[in-house]
Order: structure tokens, then C-alpha cells, then sequence
DNA sequence: ACATTGTATTGATGATCGTCGATACATCGA
DNA sequence: TCGATGTATCGACGATCATCAATACAATGT
């Protein structure tokens, strides 16, 4: 079930441009919920480091140090914040980063928004 | 107590630049982990929204519709995660967004640096 | 000094989370 | 079809979290 059924670049107005809506801001925090395990923040960072910014749990497994049962559920939180997609390739599953998700998320952060300069 | 003893805008290399030392991507989540509430997020939109972008607990509490206690939870999770600062002023406390922050995680989101482009 | 007002802390409770072992599902090769 | 391999799901456990009522702390005014 994927977090947002619109176009995750058109989620939201930045932090910093206004009030925001409850609904707005229940989406963000389930993304920014997804980058908030220091887990999670490697995995994203390896699988960008990748060639083509995907990767699968095999290559992913032995580096965190951690269960494959654990990876796959991190890996299950990232794909359903939007962050990565899943594609299954033969026995594989290869993971890819979203950019236009941590762009979108990239922009909502962006200071340079904030009313007084 | 801060999270970051060094400059906070000197944190990290980007998320998508390679892979993360542990100590970074610990760093990052505690930060992202403070996003990752929604109340959080609208509070911090909030203070960004006013004038200045500060604001005092009073002017938040009724418009999130949580308890006095639960909000002052919340600002101090801000607060340590190095989102905004607390300043007291007479009966008041006041908190302020601290844009280094903000456009710090903003760069480590940013896309563009995908070595795939 | 004392009451008032704004905020932080404490203690408790129900919910969610990260992790694992065991197991089920899926794909490939013989 | 059957074993091997890669991955996902299940069930459980301890830890952390969001929330509140009660209370403590801090600053102001009388």
C-alpha cells in the first residue's frame, strides 16, 4: 500500500511556508517516520551508493549487521513511506531509490522558505 | 543537551552520495525521528509561520488540540534534535526554527547528488 | 510574602517499534 | 518434481513513544 495515492512531489508546501494541514503534515511525518532509524538511513545510503541506485537485501544484509528478516521489514518501511520501490528479478529483489520523493522531501525543508528571508 | 557537539551544517555527506557511517546515519535519524510525529511537524510549521519564525508554547497549544504537557514534550524533542531553540523571555518560552538545520537536512536529501545523476 | 500565570517535569498507561527465530512463499536448476 | 536459495511474513519480546493528570518550577504583579 503505497503512502500517497497523488503525486508525492505535490505532497506538501514547505515546513517553513505556512501552517500547515493536519493531513499535509500526518503524510510528511510518516516519510520523515520512515528516515528516523539510524537503520533505515544506511540502508538508503547504500543502496544510493549503488550503481544505478538499487540494490538487493543480499547486498544489503552482511553490511547493517543485522537479520534478513530485519532488513526486509526496514526495507518494507521504505517502500511504503515512498522512499524506495521494490522490483522483483528473478530469486532477487532489487531496491530503488525514489528521487522525486526525497526531493519532494528535500524542498519541504528547504529554509529558504521561511517568511523572513 | 544538543545533539550535535560539532556544526550542525557540517554533519553529513548527502544520503545519497555513498554509504554512511553509522555515527552519521545515528545523527540523521535522531533528527528525522524528531520529524517523524506529525504534531511535530505542524508545530514546526507553525513557529515557521510566524513572524520572525518563533512563537511561544501558548501560541500553540490550542491550535495542535493537545494538552500543555504534551506540547511542551514535543518542543523539547524539537529542541534536542536541534530543530529550533528555546529562549525565555519573561513568563514565556519562545522557539525559534533554526534554518542550519533545516537546510542541512534538506542537502543530505537532495537528489542531485545520485551518482547516476 | 503571596497569589497568579506560563511552562517544564513526573509518573503512569496503552500503543507502536526494532529485533529475532521459525516458517512460509517464490524462483531457479537438476 | 524436488532440493536449494533468496526473500517475505508471523509470532513474540523488550524497549521506546505519545499522551494525559498531577505537580513542580519560574517569573510577574500586588
Amino acid at each position: 500500500m503505497p503512502l500517497l495515492t497523488t503525486d508525492q512531489a505535490d505532497c506538501c508546501a514547505p515546513v517553513t511556508a505556512g501552517v500547515m494541514e493536519a493531513e499535509d503534515a500526518k503524510q510528511l511525518a510518516r516519510m520523515f517516520k520512515a528516515l528516523g532509524d539510524p537503520t533505515r538511513v544506511r540502508l538508503l545510503s547504500m543502496i544510493a551508493a549503488q550503481s544505478g541506485a538499487e540494490a538487493c537485501v543480499c547486498d544489503l544484509t552482511e553490511p547493517v549487521g543485522l537479520s534478513q528478516p530485519t532488513v526486509s521489514h526496514h526495507m518494507k518501511q521504505l517502500v511504503d513511506a515512498g522512499l524506495v520501490t521494490r522490483e522483483q528479478r528473478g530469486k532477487w529483489s532489487y531496491y530503488a531509490i525514489v528521487p522525486e520523493t526525497l526531493a519532494m522531501l528535500s524542498a519541504v525543508l528547504d529554509p529558504r522558505s521561511l517568511p523572513a528571508g
